[in-house]
DNA sequence: GCCGTTTTCGGCCCGACTGTTTTCAGTCG
């Protein structure tokens, strides 16, 4: 078999998935309705998912994603062989190029994008964004049918924010979506319209990458609620406000969405705004199927003839109607959590207050790492561990450097590390002590200390930090070596990703997860929020085949280990109990495992 | 083009807001 070696990303798959459902809308969108919208789903789909397409096709494995069937399959399978594919090429070329390029900016979708090219005849598609530019800047917009004075300067502002960065696909991490909403949701507080407030979407989702913020005011006044918004002091301006809802861009640059309700159907509203657009439609699918059309104003019921209408206060009401298990947030992305809930099966998820410990703490104990030490004392580590009602926690400063010491010296370092921790123990009787280390897999696979130095560990991390472009197999291969050591217990962000920097490296995670499984090794799920990692459908796989995950901070400072709530919500993402989670168990449960002696 | 508690055909979620329109098309979530 000949592949094709360029290689293709999800991203860039997603995309032509994306042009041909705009390609379909431009030729005939009555026609081609459902064909567009397959498209669309299936783009999300791919985008979204953790395992590159490249891989699953290589393997034959790409199968089970709803969304993706055999036609879809096929010409997935094609681009990734040849490079393109000719049944897609076909449906492509009925529109100009220079049209998929404008889809990027905000406000301009397929028709526009098409009326725009044709009209002022953009045939460029690699300057399309500039002849644009430069034809609204000499007024030649508001000449075209159905454009006018207000679409030429939303189209100049919309093209500046686009090279800003403010494209449609800018998404930002987790924590900072959720402090500019706690700042929002402390000013909306304060209006005495406001009765309830909360945060919808993806952050309530808590997906570890955020796009807009959307919240819900319950209110008896809501023009007075909309007007307050407006004048929100850190906003840079507004997009709209209408009678219902608002739209604002904050001074970061993040656009945030108001939607008000009356109390009565304040639960239809968050329930209709919180979950993933795949989840939305399939249960509104489902809802038809029962004899209900819901959407944000409530449950519509047809009895006798006569139509009704069912508000909800209190979301879970709105599940509850559908003959469903109340489904968290974090779960409603339409990864099976309806299937589920439908059955009564929906696994009971791990909470913050689950956690009884931490694996992944560096501190600055003066190791000469291979990588960056921690800012914090082993002592501030554990007062902060006290703070927190841990049990336990675990040191794991990165592995002495090799290239700058001998191997006596790295010995001599971690044997008065040892007493350090000794000494700690001691004095430190609330907190359970673990004296670990995270090393470092070398490229042959083995471990970055000699072997005699694990008689001062309790047991190791191992991990990824050099040399990522490796074949898959190959780094497969690498970790499993690196993870068979006897006192090699954790793999540490076991994806190697940074989102919005870099993927991750590439692995196979069913042959990791058989070898953690007949091994009992556990896999990290990391909380620092630019690692997620592992990703939340890699966490489900591992929650179904029964391995045991942990959840640490991998925290470089004292202030770090909060963002085990990161972790957490990450796990819930994963359909994760607490029961999958090892430092949701007891020292006793602990030490069995780490086989501590 | 996908999919199945009406299963291999015949359906396919629901609505807000804006701009350019006199009743709607386009975009977005």
């Amino acid at each position: 078999m000949v592949w094709y070696d360029g290689s293709m990303t999800n991203q860039e798959i997603a995309k032509i998935f994306r042009n041909v459902a705009a390609a379909y809308a431009i030729i005939d969108e009555k026609k081609h309705y459902f064909q567009m919208l397959a498209y669309q789903k299936a783009a999300d789909v791919i985008q979204n998912s953790a395992s590159q397409m490249d891989d699953l096709v290589k393997n034959g494995e790409l199968t089970g994603f709803s969304g993706i069937g055999s036609g879809l399959k096929e010409h997935i399978e094609e681009l990734i062989k040849k490079g393109k594919s000719s049944h897609l090429d076909s449906i492509l070329s009925k529109v100009p190029a220079s049209v998929f390029p404008l889809l990027e900016i905000p406000s301009i979708g397929p028709k526009k994008a098409y009326k725009l090219v044709t009209a002022l005849k953009l045939n460029d598609p690699k300057k399309v964004i500039d002849q644009l530019e430069e034809k609204a800047k000499e007024g030649k917009i508001t000449k075209l049918e159905t454009f006018g004075e207000k679409s030429q300067s939303d189209i100049l502002r919309a093209i500046e924010e686009f090279r800003k960065g403010a494209g449609k696909t800018t998404r930002m991490l987790l924590p900072m979506a959720f402090e500019i909403s706690q700042q929002l949701i402390t000013y909306l507080k304060k209006s005495p319209h406001v009765v309830e407030v909360n945060t919808m979407g993806s952050l309530r989702r808590r997906s570890p990458t955020v796009g807009d913020l959307d919240i819900a005011v319950a209110t008896k006044n809501k023009d007075a609620v909309l007007d307050y918004f407006t004048k929100y002091p850190n906003k840079m301006r507004v997009i709209e406000k209408g009678t219902n809802t608002s739209s604002i861009i904050t001074s970061s640059g993040t656009q945030v969405d108001l939607m008000t309700v009356p109390v009565e159907n304040y639960g239809n509203l968050i329930q209709h705004f919180t979950g993933g657009k795949h989840h939305n439609v399939h249960l509104r699918e489902v809802a038809l199927r029962k004899g209900f059309s819901i959407s944000e104003y409530g449950a519509k019921h047809k009895i006798k003839g006569k139509e009704e209408i069912l508000k909800f206060t209190d979301e879970k009401k709105v599940y509850e109607t559908l003959g469903m298990e109340y489904i968290p947030p974090e779960l409603r992305e339409d990864r099976g959590e309806i299937e589920l809930a439908l059955a009564h099966k929906l696994p009971k998820l791990i909470e913050e207050k689950d956690i009884k410990g931490d694996f992944h703490i560096h501190t600055s104990y003066p190791i000469e790492p291979s990588h960056d030490m921690g800012l914090n004392s082993m002592q501030e580590m554990l007062d902060k561990a006290k703070s927190l009602k841990y049990e336990y926690l675990a040191f794991s400063d990165h592995n002495p450097s090799q290239s700058q010491h001998t191997k006596e010296q790295v010995f001599n370092i971690l044997k008065r590390r040892r007493e350090k921790i000794e000494q700690l123990k001691k004095s430190n009787k609330s907190v359970r002590v673990i004296s670990m280390l995270e090393v470092d897999i070398l490229p042959n696979g083995k471990l970055a200390i000699d072997d005699k130095c694990f008689e001062y560990l309790d047991a190791v991390i191992v991990s990824i930090h050099s040399v990522f472009k490796m074949d898959k197999e190959k780094m497969t291969e690498r970790i499993i070596k690196g993870l068979s050591h006897p006192k090699a217990k954790i793999l540490a962000h076991p994806t190697g990703r940074l989102l919005g920097k870099r993927a991750g490296y590439e692995i196979n995670l069913d042959k990791i997860i058989e070898f953690a499984k007949k091994n009992k090794k556990a896999l990290e799920i990391n909380a620092w929020p630019e690692r997620s990692d592992l990703p939340d459908d890699l966490i489900k796989k591992v929650v179904e085949a029964g391995v045991m995950l942990t959840i640490d901070t991998d925290s470089h400072a004292k202030d770090h280990m909060d963002l085990m709530k990161y972790g957490v919500w990450q796990a819930r993402r994963g359909f994760a109990t607490k029961h999958d989670i090892l430092n949701a168990k007891s020292y006793n449960e602990v030490a069995e495992f780490l086989e501590i002696k």
